[in-house]
Order: C-alpha cells, then sequence, then structure tokens
DNA sequence: CGCCAGAATTTTGTATACAGGGCACGGCAG
DNA sequence: CTGCCGTGCCCTGTATACAAAATTCTGGCG
C-alpha cells in the first residue's frame, strides 16, 4: 500500500478502527492491544497508536491507566448529553450569527439549501438521499455563519461525539415512513433558525437551534422504544451499555 | 531520564513544548521542525510527535497541508469567542445541575470553597493566592454539578482554548490592585450561581455563569487596554496577533 | 540580472528494534 | 486445598532506522 496522501496509513487507521468500534464489531468494553490491532489492520503500531490517540480524544476509546486503551461504554444518559451540548453549541453559532449578521453570499449559500430542502421533503417528489445530504449541508455550515473558527470547530467537534452528529439518526431505509414527518417539522425548523438569523433575533435563533436538536433526542427515543432491532444502525449506539 | 511515571517522556514532552508556545518563547507562526525540537527537548521524536498532535489539538499549534506544524496565529476576537464558549459550556453545566439537583456531598463541598473565598475577598485578610486556588477548584467543581461526565469533559476542554482557561487573568501580582473588586463581584457572581442551581433555576444558573465568564473578557480588555506592558503575563496572550 | 531546473539536503511518515513493567500461570508452603 | 510468591511471556513506551516527499541551494540559461 504506497502513500498516495499525505499520512496514507494513519488515515486508514483512523477510519478502519473507527468503523471496528462504532458499528459494534469491537464489543465495548474490548482491551485493544496494539499489536494484535497493527497485525489485523495491516499496519504499524505508529500510525496506529496515533489513531488510538485520536480516538481517545473523540471518546470512542478510554486510556487504561496502566497503559493501553479499551472501547468506552456508553449510557444512554451519555447519548442525550452529547446531543445536548451539540444542541447548545449550534444555538450559539445560531445566536452569535444573528447578533453579527452573516453575509450576502452566506446567506444566498443557505437559501439554495433550504430550497433543496424543501423539495427533498416535498410529499409529491420526496426524496430521502438528498434530504440527509442537504441536512448535512445545512449542519455544516450554519457553524461557518457565526463567522468564528473556534465556534465552528467546537460544533464539528460535539458533533463527533458518538450518536451526537445531526446526521446520525439518518441511516437505514427502513425508518423513512416512520421518519417522514419528523423531517418536515425538522426542515420547518431549519427555515425558522435561518429566519431567525436574518432578523437579528439571537436568543430565537439560539432556542430554535437547541430545540432543533431535541429532534434527535426524540428520533433517539422512538428508535429505542419502537424499533430497538433498527439500533445497531446508528453509528455508535452499539456502544451503549446500561 | 528514567520512566518513573507512565509516559514520562510524553508528558514532559507536552508541558514543556506547551510552555514554550504559550510564553512566546516561540513566536506565532515558526514552523517548528521535529528534529530540532527533540534536540531541543532532549527526547525522541516519537513522545514529541505525540505531544504536537495534542497541541494541534487544543488549538496552540495547526498542521501545515504539506507536513509538520506551525504555532498558531489568533486574533483577540478569537480569545474573545473562546471566552464565550466557555461561558456557554458552563453556562450549560450550571443549567444542567439546576435542572437536575445535586447531591448532598457535593452541595457541601461547594459551599466549603465559596466560604474560603468569602475569607480570600474579604478585606481584613484578603488572600490573592488563596482566592486563585479556590477560584479553580470553584470551576473545576461547578462542571461535575451537572452529573454528566460528557459535560464535564466539554467544559474541560473548552478551558483549555488559549487564554479561555478561568484562571487565565489571574497570573501576576501586579494586577492584584487592579482586580481587587473585580474579585468581590466574581465571588458574588459565585455565590448566585449556586444558589440559583440549589433553587433549581436553571435559566438563571445558566444566564449567570454565561455572565461570570464575561468577566474574563472584561479582564482581558482592561489589561489590553489600560496595562499593555502586562498582556504577555496571560498564557496563551503571546499568540495574539495585531 | 532574474528565473527556472535539477540535485542535495532536510523533514516527515512509517516501520521496527529494544527495554522496562505488568499480568498470568504455575509451583510451593501452610 | 488454598493462598502467596516467583518466573516468564506479552505489552507498552521510547528510540531509531529508512524511504518518500518537500524544501532549499546552486548553477546555468534567457
Amino acid at each position: 500500500m504506497s502513500r498516495h496522501t499525505r499520512q496514507a496509513q494513519f488515515a486508514r487507521a483512523l477510519i478502519e478502527l473507527r468503523s471496528l468500534v462504532v458499528d459494534g464489531s469491537i464489543p465495548a468494553g474490548t482491551r485493544l492491544t496494539e499489536t494484535a490491532m497493527a497485525e489485523r489492520l495491516q499496519l504499524s503500531r505508529t500510525p496506529l497508536r496515533q489513531a488510538m490517540d485520536r480516538l481517545v480524544d473523540e471518546g470512542l476509546l478510554e486510556r487504561i491507566e496502566t497503559g493501553g486503551c479499551r472501547v468506552a461504554r456508553f449510557t444512554m444518559a451519555d447519548i442525550l448529553d452529547a446531543i445536548e451540548i451539540r444542541g447548545v453549541l449550534e444555538g450559539t453559532a445560531a445566536r452569535l450569527a444573528a447578533e453579527r449578521g452573516i453575509s450576502a453570499e452566506r446567506s444566498a449559500q443557505m437559501g439554495d439549501i433550504l430550497a433543496g430542502l424543501d423539495t427533498a421533503v416535498d410529499p409529491a417528489r420526496f426524496d430521502f438521499e438528498s434530504y440527509v445530504r442537504l441536512n448535512d449541508d445545512f449542519h455544516r455550515l450554519l457553524p461557518e455563519l457565526s463567522g468564528s473558527e473556534i465556534v465552528a470547530r467546537e460544533v464539528a467537534r460535539a458533533s463527533r461525539l458518538p450518536a451526537a452528529s445531526p446526521g446520525a439518526f439518518m441511516q437505514g431505509q427502513e425508518l423513512i415512513p416512520d421518519f417522514r414527518t419528523s423531517l418536515t417539522r425538522a426542515q420547518h425548523q431549519h427555515r425558522c433558525i435561518f429566519e431567525a438569523i436574518l432578523a437579528r433575533e439571537g436568543t430565537r435563533a439560539e432556542a430554535l437551534a437547541r430545540e432543533h436538536a431535541r429532534l434527535a433526542r426524540m428520533n433517539l427515543e422512538y428508535i429505542t422504544t419502537q424499533r430497538p432491532n433498527l439500533a445497531d444502525r446508528v453509528p455508535g449506539l452499539a456502544l451503549v451499555t446500561e
């Protein structure tokens, strides 16, 4: 395997190890030995160690005092808290965007995304794929509207917490019928958040963005109570023990 | 240098390199070469690289596309945003603590800290050293009151952003006279936050904690406008350009 | 005199070697 | 039979070796 891109082995280690952890291939609590994992992923310990450090930072692994690390365990409360934090930070980004104002260019970008989402949730030409992609775009652009690198980075970081990302519950076609009305509601919230930002209503923008994140909480509760067999479709949910 | 503690070289690399960066010994924008720095700190590239990765994550260094990294540059706006984020997250911790309630044990702990702070700011027996230490304790305990590992971790992370930590402006004895009234005000806010938590007033607790973080902003503005020659006493402020 | 090409050198990314410490297993004593 | 200790294996942390990429320097050409 040659080095076509910068840090190819490290990138591969990070992606593959993260996959193994979030999809439950390696059960929560398992101790990871560097040598065995390096063997399994066909690379040396150096980039693997780097990847493990990173995953510890992301919260997917936890370090053992004596050395090495193990797959982290989460409670449902942890997931809810992670969603709460993402909501709080997205809310802050929305509030700052409203308070400081946004550029015409970004406003136009956001307008396009929202128009696309309107189409995607239109019952006549409902398009789940598009929705997922555009929803992602929305949540990637929103932090940038704050105009702050620092804020954007922290929102992105919070979105990496297990099962806290805006698209975490958008896997699996099986759930489309269940979520269809939820998506319409979500899109309405998208529009309201953007309007509040344009109207310079900081407090309202913040509250709306927080409430929007609660949709993820509702989806989580819906899945675990109504469709428990689909729970392992949500990345990170495999790590939940109680 | 023997390995008495776990990861001794890495810990040393992290501490020493971070010091060099935050106190301005290595100017913002400087490219760091691993070999030179390893030589300078008298250790091998492996633990040094680990430390650099960590500092990139903390935001003190930034990676160069081509490889390696350089000391990050900050604007004053970045520092203010970092303080804002810390305030928002501390506010969330306070709100959750109020909403969920706290244990008698932690309540007692917090009571002790606040009593100590009352003594420290008492004009009769004013004690700056004690204040700094107890203020630190307050800000370490507050996130834990939320009862959430995840929230506590994210608050701690936000406090590591350059010049955003609660004690960032508590260096340097020279400023004691200037800050004396400010400390009294801060302690009053500490008390109010705790009372709001005990009274289960989540919104008020959140707002107060946010406002409390604004004190750091005021201190920053005071130092830069009134005492610019003391600016380099504040860790991280050396990285601010323009 | 400036600019570009190519070689030398530096620097990173990855692999591997090595040493110290922890943990497990087995033997020995009570 | 059970508990404690010793020994050996394995695992981590650190150092170092090596190759590919990048940067710098130099010499030649326009």
